[in-house]
DNA sequence: TACTAAATAT
DNA sequence: GATATTTAGT
């Protein structure tokens, strides 16, 4: 696995702890093990350090309690943006702190004091590390090595929890496939056994491919090159051109496409139900809903389960980021203007407007949409029960982070990351801070979303089942539950692959009990140092957040671009519908034909727009 | 050769 | 059951 020779001697380690005494004694016994040792008595210098000297560090162990940053929440950032094992220390060993450290990823937890011979091991770690991440990228002919993996993250369940778990373990699996062939290669596998292990032996390109996994950003990709060449003149071939990925093969981008145009086709069947809300691509769903979770019941990925209604539909969006930054929000619903969708329809653009149906609301989604459009929607925020935020700021291009924060109650998992990509992060808003239609206002369309989570009125998560009801059918009982969201937080638990499945139910069923987790982001139970830092730095009148810790990814893709618009965040409120049906019902007579509407005009207008941005048009028109 | 639908596999 | 690969027909 590449390691030197003298490993673990020379590893470099960051060792974080803001009392000088404890980061001394354990500076010294790190070097001790012969580590190559770095040390800060700030989390937030860590983390500086790490972001500027990406892999200069093989393990980072960090105290958990920590005045500038809790340690769980530099522990949670190093995981989603370095990949690097984290091992917390703490005075504190309780069962409880432990396993939050542990659902965090830690990939340890030590208790202080700390003795020699339990720094002497942590190396695992970063082996162990390694062999994960070299997994991830693995084909079937390192099947070896998969299958250690998979073992070893078998070993990890509790730290990697569903995503990464599962991968190794997909992988391992593939490292298997000695597999039954179907009925004729079963039929020659049992004539010609020898023969054929030989082959596979030999000949590794008689192996069946590896399994290749569609992941967002491969997806984003792949949609960009639809886009661009239009659904009638996507073919498997140009599209792979266009793509232009290495390893991807037209097999699979055939394959692929079926699967899209078989989920374009239901969207089409059904327009009540997929059709209406957007379109039945999951992943599209994903970018849409990228910076926030979503509450999703169904296993793995909302899409899978329902594919249209999916977050993207019901969840306002938070603007994300990078990507996005000057892009404004005009430019997302161009294409649909020039579609000329009547202004019904723009209408519903215009209005993200988050609704939570009721479980037995499965016809009518879209239900209470109230809408506003282009300066018929004054900025009432915060007046009343419905401020008027802005929202749909725009669906981003990647994914970038979300809270787990949700997930965390009750211990309650969320997959690390989705493919590497997918992120969780927090993203506390303050309700103050959201209203941004000025802003929009210049773009010319005024995508606000009322919500009434404004000032004091608190959004009532309670009786009304928040989250998709059509999510939630069978497994999903998304209900929020009774909590006062001062601050709207979007949190989207975002879910991913079959691989949180297992763990799925009970997490859903944890997540009845705490949508109101919002504010339990924070393992100190505060609102979260994040939020802390958002107040600070996020000036109400600027509109704009310092998301350098709000949103590490972002950072990291445009480390120049501190600062974006949060008009997004704002958006993203879960709406109870239920209190305000009447409302809804007056303001819409036929959401459906409108969404109906909007739907046959997708296809249109995705053909008019370019690249990614025009992709994340379209996901407007389908979140609708 | 390339596309697609259907069959298989995981 | 969903998703990906493979096969087979065009």
């Amino acid at each position: 696995m590449g390691v030197e020779d003298r490993f673990p001697v020379g590893m470099r380690v960051l060792a974080v702890d803001d009392d000088e005494t404890c980061l001394s004694v354990l500076e010294n016994l790190l070097r001790k093990c012969q580590y190559n040792v770095t040390t800060t008595n700030q989390a937030i210098k860590a983390l500086d350090m790490l972001r500027k000297n990406r892999n200069k560090f093989d393990l980072v162990i960090s105290d958990v309690n920590m005045p500038d940053m809790d340690g769980f929440k530099l522990l949670e950032l190093v995981e989603l943006e370095m990949d690097l094992p984290v091992i917390m220390l703490s005075g504190y060993g309780d069962k409880e702190r432990v396993m939050r450290g542990v659902i965090h990823g830690a990939c340890d937890y030590l208790t202080k004091p700390v003795r020699i011979e339990e720094l002497q091991n942590i190396w695992q770690h970063v082996v162990r590390r390694r062999i994960d991440s070299k997994d991830k990228n693995k084909t079937a002919s390192e099947g070896k090595a998969c299958s250690m993996a998979g073992k070893l993250a078998n070993e990890e369940k509790a730290c990697y929890m569903a995503g990464e778990c599962s991968q190794a373990m997909a992988s391992k699996s593939n490292a298997d496939q000695n597999i039954k062939l179907g009925q004729k290669r079963k039929e020659q596998s049992e004539d010609e056994e020898e023969e054929e292990y030989d082959q596979e032996n030999e000949e590794p390109s008689n192996q069946k491919k590896p399994r290749l996994v569609w992941d967002a950003e491969l997806h984003r990709k792949f949609l960009a090159a639809i886009n661009h060449l239009g659904i009638d003149k996507a073919f498997p071939k140009r599209i792979l051109d266009l793509m232009n990925v290495e390893g991807l093969t037209r097999e699979n981008i055939a394959s692929h496409l079926q699967k899209y145009r078989l989920g374009l086709k239901k969207s089409t069947q059904q327009p009540s139900m997929v059709a209406t809300l957007g379109n039945s691509d999951p992943y599209q769903q994903m970018d849409s809903i990228e910076g926030f979770r979503t509450l999703s019941g169904s296993g793995g990925m909302i899409s899978t389960t329902l594919p249209s209604y999916a977050s993207g539909g019901l969840f306002c969006r938070l603007n994300s980021p990078s990507g996005l930054r000057g892009i404004n929000s005009s430019l997302l619903v161009q294409p649909v203007h020039s579609q000329n969708i009547d202004s019904r329809s723009i209408k519903t653009l215009g209005n993200m407007q988050l609704s939570m149906f009721s479980a037995n609301q499965t016809s009518s989604l879209l239900q209470g949409i109230p809408t506003s459009i282009d300066g018929n929607s004054p900025p009432t925020h915060n007046s009343g029960a419905f401020g008027n935020h802005s929202s749909l700021g725009a669906a981003s291009v990647k994914t970038q982070s979300f809270d787990p924060g949700i997930c965390e109650l009750g211990y309650n998992r969320c997959n690390k990351s989705w493919q590497g990509t997918t992120q969780i992060s927090k993203f506390p808003a303050n309700t103050s801070a959201v209203s941004n239609n000025d802003q929009l206002a210049q773009n010319n369309l005024n995508f606000s979303s009322s919500t009434f989570c404004s000032g004091n009125s608190p959004v009532d998560f309670s009786s009304t089942s928040v989250v998709a009801p059509p999510l939630e059918d069978a497994r999903g009982k998304l209900r929020c539950q009774e909590g006062l969201l001062e601050n709207i937080l979007l949190t989207s638990c975002y879910t991913q692959h079959q691989s949180w499945e297992a763990d799925n139910r009970g997490c859903n069923k944890e997540m009845s009990q705490t949508f109101n987790t919002i504010k339990s982001v924070s393992p100190n139970g505060d609102t979260s140092s994040l939020g802390h830092s958002l107040d600070q730095n996020n000036t109400v009148s600027s509109k704009r957040i310092d998301v350098s810790l709000v949103n590490p990814s972002v950072t990291q893709s445009s480390e120049d671009e501190k600062f974006y618009s949060m008009e997004s965040i704002d958006g993203c409120i879960l709406q109870s519908m239920e209190s305000q049906e009447d409302l809804m019902q007056n303001t819409f007579e036929s959401l459906d034909d409108i969404m109906s509407e909007i739907t046959k005009q997708e296809q249109n207008a995705i053909m008019l727009m370019d690249g990614e941005m025009e992709f994340d048009a379209y996901h407007v028109g389908s979140c609708i």
